[in-house]
DNA sequence: AGTACAAAAAATGAATGCAAAATAGCCCCC
DNA sequence: GGGGGCTATTTTGCATTCATTTTTTGTACT
């Protein structure tokens, strides 16, 4: 027995039919964004082939809206297409991430130039609350929360420029990125956190003297850093992770 | 009279049907390099509509892999997709196009950058005679050998960057812009010229002394220059352009 | 003549069908 | 017991078909 969709007609929705208010008029574009969605929250495994049939029977539609999906995620980098053997989730290689890293950092730094130009005195002040808010779970030793109000600030950042385009690219980027989980513990050692927090501080600065090559450089030089920081709690992820299974 | 292919069987090869010795193993993945470059070449006028059934004829495949090339071109932002009525090519207002040069000049910035860290005395030396070739052309006045050794000259700064990732963005981003062929005359005004010559020199410069953050700068600058050449001739293109028919 | 309506034609979007390729079983042999 | 070659099943890639929607054409009416 093939197990198909039940005969009642309604298809089944896995992984949240909607989520949240975005609507797009073809089954191919909502298809998309759910599949993205489900890519990069890393529910199918590094290197696993992704189960064309299965989504199929997941999502409830034929393969054709699926497959044209398919070639765009992997236009967009997030899997890749092995002929006749179908796709397949990216794997990152080490490589590969230090690019992406770099590529972040280009865009950040580029987004910090151009806000300098357009960033309003109120959008700096929501920053500088987030960045308080930010400091506050720093002093608590609150990661998590910590990463949450860091990625607010990027983005306001980010937000701030004034370039859709550049918005767009930004997260495309960051979706590549994502499924590596890197922010639990990335920053663990605490003298990278502290000056991290140091080199936020001058972010905010030079925000709020609007200088945009400085921020630039700064921007960038904090993502290196990140970047490095992440590289290394790759490659030695014995510290406090368990064993690769 | 509809021109439909012969009933040859053969598919008829319209623009090459192999630009150069690149090849995709499956349809889709050539379908999508040709219908890029038939695109970013301007075979198709703005904002018209992409018409599905003449490409599949002059391709000679079915509506499926050219639709999938479809969905890839617009997830790259050169055509868009309106529900229920197919494909357009997109049209970009100025502000789109001022973005995108942003976005280039962050890019190119990013390049210069990271070639401070990686590029070899071999490679400034070819950019050096790549520049005083370039200034040959700019001394004869020649504009269309002067743009085609500076596109040289900055695909070789990217190319420095070693980035894979960051090459492919720049890619995709400069075949957006190519479309509008601002190239020809932007640079029109003598000045402009000049300024871009001086500018040249000092990106020389900074590399030679991988002074990175220095040629960042300047590359930014350069680029936006560009940019506010680019927006000034499409703004007031009466100066050599007839007028729009 | 110009406009409103209606029917026909064409297009789009998605499902299904089909041949080729790849994968998985399976048996036989060593 | 393990490896090699064969067949059967699944999967993939593309073509084709089908239901809608849009666009065009034709016609009548003001």
């Amino acid at each position: 027995m093939k197990s198909t969709i039940p005969d009642t007609g309604v298809p089944i929705a896995l992984p949240a039919a909607n989520g949240g208010d975005r609507q797009e008029a073809s089954l191919h574009g909502e298809i998309l964004l759910r599949l993205r969605d489900y890519v990069v929250e890393g529910n199918i495994p590094d290197g696993a082939r992704v189960p064309e049939r299965q989504l199929c029977e997941m999502f409830g539609i034929s393969r054709t809206p699926l497959r044209e999906a398919l070639k765009v995620l992997a236009a967009e980098g997030l899997i890749e297409l092995l002929p006749n053997r179908g796709a397949r989730v990216r794997q990152l290689s080490q490589r590969d991430l230090e690019e992406l890293f770099d590529v972040m950092a280009g865009l950040e730094s580029l987004a910090g130039r151009l806000a300098c130009e357009a960033i309003t005195d109120a959008e700096i002040t929501a920053i500088e609350q987030l960045h308080y808010e930010m400091y506050g779970h720093y002093l608590h030793r609150d990661m998590h929360g910590y990463f949450q109000i860091n990625q607010r600030i990027h983005e306001s950042i980010v937000a701030a420029a004034r370039n859709e385009t550049l918005k767009a690219a930004y997260a495309n980027f960051a979706g590549r990125i994502r499924r590596v989980r890197y922010s639990a513990n990335f920053a663990r050692k605490r003298q990278r956190w502290a000056e991290a927090m140091r080199e936020h501080e001058a972010i905010l600065d030079a925000l709020r003297r609007r200088a945009a090559s400085e921020l630039s450089d700064i921007l960038f030089q904090h993502l290196r850093n990140k970047r490095t920081a992440a590289i290394e709690h790759l490659t030695e992820p014995q510290a406090d992770a368990p064993a690769s299974p």
